[in-house]
DNA sequence: TGTACATCAGTGAACGCGCGTTCACTGATGTAC
DNA sequence: TGTACATCAGTGAACGCGCGTTCACTGATGTAC
């Protein structure tokens, strides 16, 4: 079995950082290599011929989520009418019982954010986790309604702590009706009652209207 | 050394739970149970006389947690003049450089919520957190503007989703602008910039205004 | 195109370490008289 | 109040286990001729 021809070299790699990619969302970074090369279809010994340490695939698994995520909000805004409505996909499509099941393949920000966080600011993951934030701001800002960048920026990040914020609650409290109330409230607080898509919504007690 | 008289038992099982409950919220819910014991002063052993395995401690230490932030969001209410300003100290207050370093001492919600979320259902820790958020979720509901227990309790939730969210944005991009500006963004949109104290702000670029 | 051989991707045992939990032991504390 | 002794809170060694990382080894691959 040693020695594979350069083709599978590249393939082994890929299944590797697929299945870091989804195991650190999935379990955190302490994920263990010896789990995610199992994952990969591979030994344990093997890594280290991939990757220097673990701290690397760290920064690495974390890069690819935001890459993946990105992509996905910019085909779910590419596929709407026009600005409002692709700013209103963006959000349906972040707020729901789908995307709170979807751990290891979903949102890194709301996977990983507090794992990043107590990570030492010199760490690897640190900085692919902030570019990757910038990115998905940055294709957020371009969809809000505010004038001036300043102002659309602003409007982008307090968005998506909210965002981000509902769905690791409605995750840290799933099984319960609370779960539901929180990607409900937030969709309704971001969007208003009138415009959420039927699409998006589960027949679940309507709450009152934002200002 | 061993066996110890009554008062100090009990004061070695608080020292237990204090510990825990600012490690726990550190390092997440992998904080080791010999880590808690040193910082409590006494050896690992011992452990199993107080508690009958982690996942109770995890459990306890999130209770105490939550009750230390009900207690502290109840007396910053109870110092405001009226309920617009008791909601506006409240979020003031958690959305500070202060809050922001203090993950030890600070919200659990924003400390263990992705945390809690990898957790499985049956955990005792779970039935804690969900304790806990709902004495918040309470205690910020009351102070809301929105007429009606049902509107007053939605906006509570979707507040509380971006105050975490914000929370937990800024200690992941921590020792960046972008961090200030997550909590400058959030509070602008939370209380309109106008509302502002300029207790809670530091001298740092100033954003262009909200709606 | 065919042969000879150096390269090197992946294997699996091994390293030192820390984990959660157990347990025999210690000796001051609390109690029975 | 004073003595005798059972209790039990805390100690520290030990358990099996999994961690990140290293390394001697294997043998198909890629290359030089």
């Amino acid at each position: 079995m040693p020695r594979v021809c350069r083709a599978e070299t590249e393939k082994n790699r890929t299944a590797i950082r697929r299945a870091s990619s989804r195991l650190f969302r999935e379990q955190g970074l302490r994920a263990s290599v010896s789990d995610v090369m199992k994952a990969a279809g591979l030994t344990h010994g093997g890594f280290y011929g991939h990757f220097g340490c673990k701290d690397d695939l760290a920064a690495d698994a974390c890069a690819m989520a935001f890459a993946e995520s990105a992509t996905r909000w910019r085909k779910r805004a590419e596929g709407a009418a026009d600005r409002p409505s692709a700013h209103a996909a963006l959000i349906e499509g972040y707020l729901t019982a789908r995307n709170r099941a979807a751990i290891g393949s979903g949102c890194p920000i709301a996977a990983l954010a507090i794992d990043v966080a107590r990570e030492s600011l010199d760490k690897p993951v640190r900085q692919a986790f902030h570019a990757g934030l910038e990115r998905l701001i940055a294709l957020l800002a371009r969809l809000e309604s505010r004038p001036g960048a300043g102002a659309a920026r602003a409007q982008a990040l307090a968005e998506l702590a909210t965002m981000l914020g509902a769905l690791v609650l409605a995750r840290a409290t799933d099984g319960s009706a609370l779960s539901d109330e929180f990607m409900d409230a937030a969709r309704n607080s971001l969007l208003g009652p009138g415009k959420v898509s039927s699409r998006a919504r589960r027949p679940s007690p309507r709450r009152r209207r934002a200002r």
